[in-house]
DNA sequence: ACAAAATGAGACATAGCTGTCTCGTTTTTC
DNA sequence: GAAAAACGAGACAGCTATGTCTCATTTTGT
């Protein structure tokens, strides 16, 4: 009786494949969301075939790259320490680290008509820790109260994206783009005390 | 001999058709960029046939409809008088009159990998006098030196499509949320003489 | 009422993407 | 070195959108 001929052999290039096509498909899609599957293949330097043996159809794709962008989000977030400091110091961090990884989050905004309804549940609860953080600073007196928490984060997603677009033909590195982001969303673009349109 | 009978008739309908199917085209294309042209004829109440008769072909009606908005947007800042009051005043007229007009201009910001080399010109083109007023704000005191022009008003696109987006879920009326882009924009979130985060 | 023009309905060919499959070759693992 | 697994290349059918065309019908202006 022979024996059993190595049952199992897992590799190690078909993760590596695999994370390949997930960057690719992301830095490609985030460019033209109507690019095709062979464009995705391409973009990793592989074929087609090869793509659809690690995903089987364009939807489980679109799927694992939101998957993806929403767990680094959240290990993002929570890198930032959201408890230590004031909110807007907490603020500061945050725009700072999303704006390193800024391209990989594009997709997380882009494309609603896919499947909005459930990934933008799952969106709003990645990001429900920093909704938290505005309201504790609207409680502490660093934050105005007459703004909601959740529309000044919708405010900071909204100015880092745009930022992250133009940052290419702009010739500033990423840490003056993120402080040019939380200087605008944080004071404004009103002079402080200026002689103009102040109001009271 | 005949006479000429009757050489040409202009009717009237077939412009009443040409602006319904390129208002029917931006507002259904704004919600789905990947809608066809049989579902762009279908939310004019008209055919396809009609579609291809007054668009030659998809590009030929993209490019219409970006103009068209291009050119409602650049009325529309006419409109505001951007000469009258202070920078900060002028702004607020034109982040009304904007959210106002807010679905038809969504056009504008969607779709970079179309033509974008020669449209976003365009729109530069567009919006480079509300820069110039936002120079004068910055000349008179109004609005913080430290923050280039250009940004600042890209930041205020940002935000009104980001408002937009959102509004429909949100039970704010126009005037409300146009309001709220201005507080947000102008004074920030950080609150003024605050306790907290202001930096010396 | 009449003629010209525009539309509706639908056929038609074309092109492109999707998803599946096969087979020969390369790579990994033991 | 040999077996197993993954890959490249390419064929294949199915589907959908595009763009063109024809013809009967409706609408418009005189």
């Amino acid at each position: 009786m022979p024996s059993p001929k190595q049952p199992a052999a897992p590799r190690i290039d078909v993760e590596r494949h695999h994370r390949a096509l997930l960057a690719a498909a992301a830095d490609e899609l985030s460019r033209n969301p109507d690019s095709s599957m062979a464009d995705v293949a391409q973009a990793a330097n592989l074929t087609r075939a090869t793509l659809y043996r690690h995903f089987s159809n364009r939807q489980s794709l679109l799927k694992a790259i939101q998957a993806e962008a929403l767990a680094r989000a959240s290990e993002t977030l929570i890198a930032c320490r959201l408890d230590e400091g004031s909110a807007l110091e907490v603020l500061e961090r945050v725009i700072d680290s999303l704006g390193k990884h800024g391209m990989r989050f594009r997709v997380i905004l882009l494309r609603a008509p896919d499947q909005n309804a459930r990934f933008l549940a799952q969106r709003d609860e990645v990001l429900a820790p920093l909704v938290e953080v505005i309201r504790r600073g609207q409680g502490e007196g660093d934050i105005r109260a007459d703004l909601s928490p959740e529309w000044i984060v919708t405010a900071m997603a909204s100015l880092l994206i745009s930022a992250v677009r133009a940052s290419p033909k702009s010739k500033h590195s990423d840490a003056e783009v993120s402080d040019l982001i939380f200087r605008t969303l944080a004071g404004g673009i009103a002079v402080r005390g200026g002689a103009g349109g102040s109001k009271n």
